[in-house]
DNA sequence: CGGAATCCTCTTCGATACTG
DNA sequence: CAGTATCGAAGAGGATTCCG
């Protein structure tokens, strides 16, 4: 068993610390804030981590209630990871080291697209101080990438594949939707034909203007490939 | 030399942890929001990390220009470290994950109150958004603790003992300053007593106003005591 | 096949001792 | 004061095995 604490109680950021600040814990709560995932998804997806130390991370932030165990119903009737709600505070602080930590990778576009990946980086473009009255749902579709995204009381909840009734459904390019994310996209006929609305066009202006950060996610949270 | 990398580059939040998720590194970071520091003040205040660890934390942040490495003049002559731009950038990171740490703390009130921890406790209550016309220079005077703020182009500054030419000088009582920090004090007279204002009222109640977060930090970030 | 526990090697941490 | 050098202990990573 573990237990290299910091040994500051009364101190948050080192309390936070003992919490996530190991090895692999933040990048599992990345996974997750795209929606729940079963543990070999995990697994698959954070190559190099080893099972031993996905299956402790995992205990340690369930018993932290950062994440929840459920069991799928019957026809999948499989285990899945969840965040709570302490999970889903964490997002902000995520998407911040996420956004401070592209300053340091130069963009060498990616090969293939990863659905979860896009999902991550459309987090880190929201801007909740403009989704205030804001309560959307919308369908992305990048190459063979779909996605949803509901923004619901001035928060985003994301999740991968189509969704039933979408206010909007947005089609891009690949070389639109990194623009929409770095917030060049300001208009819905401003660029020719990388951009295709299908719905109600009042919404997918909001999603122009909720979306797309300046200094912001170029390519996002490339996971593992191999 | 070390080198257990996550090897993501592309993933913003991969790269982010790679130069920011080891050991102390975060620790490191918060004691020098407050202001720079020595080499050995660092390893007092960082109880626990042994002076080749923090060695070699300075070496990879400075590559980083997270901070840097600079003399003091002759007087002093010694070296101190500083936040880069870059490692001020990481401030709201840092404050939100000790905001969200703090959920864990159960507040069994500190002995004795340290300066560099109230000042960064002040950083945790700093509200941004409420900052953007503000520009004030304040100081704090809790007990033994002297500090000061400096409210700039919506960004806080701070450092410890006294300032020049403050705005506004505020003195409290431990028990008025916890409950600044969490945002209860909003009027100057409302406490009877446990606040004092000298120099200009007007500054000292926009202090109320940016100061104080609703779930914030009660207690500050306690480093090490012994 | 999903969800782990075990074993073994290698890296990193922490403490102490030592140096310019 | 500001570090480097050293070394035992804890943690990480990979493969294999086990259970349902």
């Amino acid at each position: 068993m573990s237990k290299r604490s910091y040994d500051q109680p009364g101190c948050g950021l080192a309390t936070a610390l003992d919490l996530l600040g190991q090895r692999w814990t933040l990048l599992i709560v990345r996974e997750l804030m795209v929606g729940p995932l079963r543990y070999t998804d995990l697994l698959s997806r954070l190559s190099g981590i080893g099972t031993n130390l996905l299956a402790s991370r995992l205990r340690q932030l369930e018993q932290a209630a950062v994440l929840g165990r459920h069991e799928l119903p019957p026809p999948a009737a499989s285990v899945v990871y969840e965040l709570t709600e302490r999970g889903r505070q964490l997002e902000s602080i995520v998407t911040g080291l996420a956004t401070w930590g592209r300053q340091y990778v130069d963009d060498a576009a990616g090969v293939e697209l990863d659905v979860r990946s896009e999902a991550f980086a459309l987090h880190c473009a929201f801007r909740p101080e403009r989704a205030r009255y804001v309560d959307d749902v919308y369908q992305f579709e990048v190459e063979s990438a779909v996605m949803h995204a509901r923004v619901h009381e001035g928060r985003l909840e994301t999740g991968v594949g189509p969704v039933p009734y979408p206010k909007a459904t947005i089609r891009l390019d690949r070389h639109t939707w990194t623009a929409l994310l770095r917030g060049e996209v300001e208009d819905l006929a401003a660029r020719g034909g990388g951009l295709d609305v299908e719905g109600d066009r009042a919404a997918a202006r909001r999603a122009l203007r909720v979306f797309g950060r300046p200094g912001a996610v170029k390519s996002p949270g490339t996971t593992a490939s191999r």
